[in-house]
DNA sequence: ATCGGTACCTGCACGC
DNA sequence: TGCGTGCAGGTACCGA
């Protein structure tokens, strides 16, 4: 489900959190801890208060009264929720001084992890897309060898990219999935840039995009995916030109494209 | 140091 | 109805 508008979206649903204390914490997914202990995490974060929630490309930090981080990824299909009643996929459940807040992920590949200092899997991230200037932007692009498509979804590139957007990105671009990343400079390059912020900023705007099952932490539906391009679009007409939408793999992922809007060089 | 491929999980839509 | 297949917003880890 998440991209970085989904997850700001996500993250600014939750704001009410700050201020408020967790009361107990209840893990019932080992998958998710990545390693950590359901005891040793309850203790660490049971009678703490959240003092910030703050989001970092695909990651959300809340920041506890007193120091340490609870870091969430929502992976897939990681929701949190407030308030509603445990499910099958509820793995985990905090009870608040005001409420209570599920974490909620069916597929398992989201993640609680938390950490006395900011969390090195943050740290390592790449700068926001909507915060990055051009030159380092395009200066960055001119160092990799890859395809730009890959390169959008890694997160040391930029962070919070990820197949929605990345391809619509590209769209809206005129660049190929498949195009190499070091060959866009110049105009192609600022084209990029614009599009990268034109679709994020639009897409927080309309709360993100609501596939299968996104909602934020209040149960609301995003309405990005109305304004989609591409993605998930193979063979319906281009809205620019009419041709074909077509799909490529790259990098293992869907890419979707139009053939004659999307130029490699 | 960078890469591409694979694994991890569940659920859904589709064709037979 | 059921079964097999392919696909889905994610990252981590492996070997080349």
């Amino acid at each position: 489900m998440p991209e970085l508008p989904e997850v700001e979206t996500v993250t600014r649903s939750i704001a009410p959190l700050v201020g408020r204390r967790i009361l107990g914490a209840e893990f019932r997914c080992l998958r998710i801890l990545r390693g950590g202990h359901p005891d040793r995490m309850a203790r660490a974060i049971e009678g703490r208060k959240i003092s910030g929630v703050k989001r970092y490309g695909k990651f959300i930090l809340l920041a506890l009264e007193g120091g340490g981080y609870l870091l969430v990824h929502l992976g897939m299909t990681g929701r949190l929720l407030l308030g509603g009643a445990p499910g099958k996929h509820t793995h985990a459940i905090l009870t608040l001084s005001r409420g209570v807040l599920l974490y909620d992920d069916s597929r398992q590949f989201g993640c609680l992890q938390y950490s006395r200092d900011f969390p090195e899997r943050v740290a390592k991230l790449g700068p926001e897309p909507l915060e990055v200037s051009f030159e380092d932007f395009a200066a960055a692009l001119r160092r990799r060898k890859t395809r730009i498509k890959a390169l959008l979804l890694n997160q040391a590139f930029l962070r919070g990219i990820g197949n929605i957007y990345a391809d619509e990105a590209l769209f809206r671009g005129g660049i190929h999935p498949l195009a190499l990343a070091s060959r866009i400079r110049g105009e192609r390059a600022r084209r990029l840039y614009n599009a990268i912020s034109a679709v994020l900023t639009e897409a927080i705007a309309a709360g993100g995009s609501s596939i299968s099952d996104y909602v934020d932490a209040e149960g609301r539906k995003g309405f990005f995916q109305f304004s989609h391009r591409v993605y998930q679009r193979t063979g319906q007409p281009c809205v620019n030109c009419g041709a074909s939408i077509r799909r490529v793999l790259v990098a293992q992922r869907s890419s979707h494209f139009c053939p004659k809007c999307q130029t490699r060089s």
